[in-house]
DNA sequence: ATTACAAGTGCAAATTATTTGCATTTAAAA
DNA sequence: TTTTAAATGCAAATAATTTGCACTTGTAAT
């Protein structure tokens, strides 16, 4: 499966240069459909010369182009997925291990919310994620 | 209204020696029911002679003793609220202000989690945020 | 009350996560 | 090709949080 060209298409959509370290997080992004943060994708691309640095700047550009979204995990530091799907998780409290889903009741209850709030008429966006205990981590 | 021996009764009742450090934090938590952050605290009690060190070991005292939780609002830092009511958010993206809400659907969900999750069985908590702009920020 | 000792604290230094300044390189438009 | 704004590497700076250690203090037992 060829998607090197996909990447460069979306990045040009964007406006932005198609460089290899775009390039190469962009495909990360593809492949594992996991939560990143920057130090694992820094591990991937260390060896093609690709500075902790511009991977910060790449998920910043990312983010801003609504390419990827922050999660918010409760991890120590920032996680990123793919966007452009609606997503939530679960996350294990021991491991950390993270299993995704998509259906949840927001529309009605953030409907709610803006009938009854007094400070809000415009909800851009939720996080749902739900935290536990992952059946292996269970066993012990 | 005095409220510090209430303060004594909750920490003893924790196991947890009452200092004038943790009596100071948990009456901030008490008084204004907002979201804190350790350097929102740190500005309240360094009048004291309290340290910074003090407040984020503090903080991950209360957090462990189930009298604080953690709140995942996409700021910077930590955040921090009285833990014991079941309690959500909606966040401005523009000027952080922030109003709770209560009412979720999240038992529907997590049992629907629960019966089709191959990894889990054992959900504990869950974060349920709403991000949106806030009527004030709107009018700009 | 006094004592004893674990628990708690202040202070400074260490870590971790992230950001930034600047000189150099490079993708892509002309 | 040439041009140039955008992107990058490197190193240093900043922000948030944690830790080691010697000193202090709350509290349970005397």
């Amino acid at each position: 499966m060829v998607v090197g060209c996909q990447h460069m298409e979306l990045l040009k959509a964007k406006g932005l240069k198609s460089t290899q370290a775009r390039r190469d997080i962009l495909a990360l992004f593809n492949e594992r459909h996991t939560l990143l943060r920057a130090e694992d994708i820094f591990a991937k691309v260390k060896k093609k010369g690709t500075d902790l640095a511009t991977v910060y700047r790449t998920l910043e550009t990312f983010e801003e182009q609504g390419i990827i979204r922050k999660v918010d995990v409760r991890s120590g530091s920032d996680v990123y997925e793919l966007a452009g799907h609606h997503h939530h998780h679960i996350v294990c409290t021991k491991c950390n291990i993270v299993e995704g889903f998509n259906d949840c009741n927001a529309e009605d209850i953030s409907s709610m919310l803006l009938k009854n709030s007094k400070n809000f008429n415009v909800i851009q966006d939720h996080s749902f994620e739900f935290f536990g205990v992952c059946k292996s981590c269970a066993k012990r």
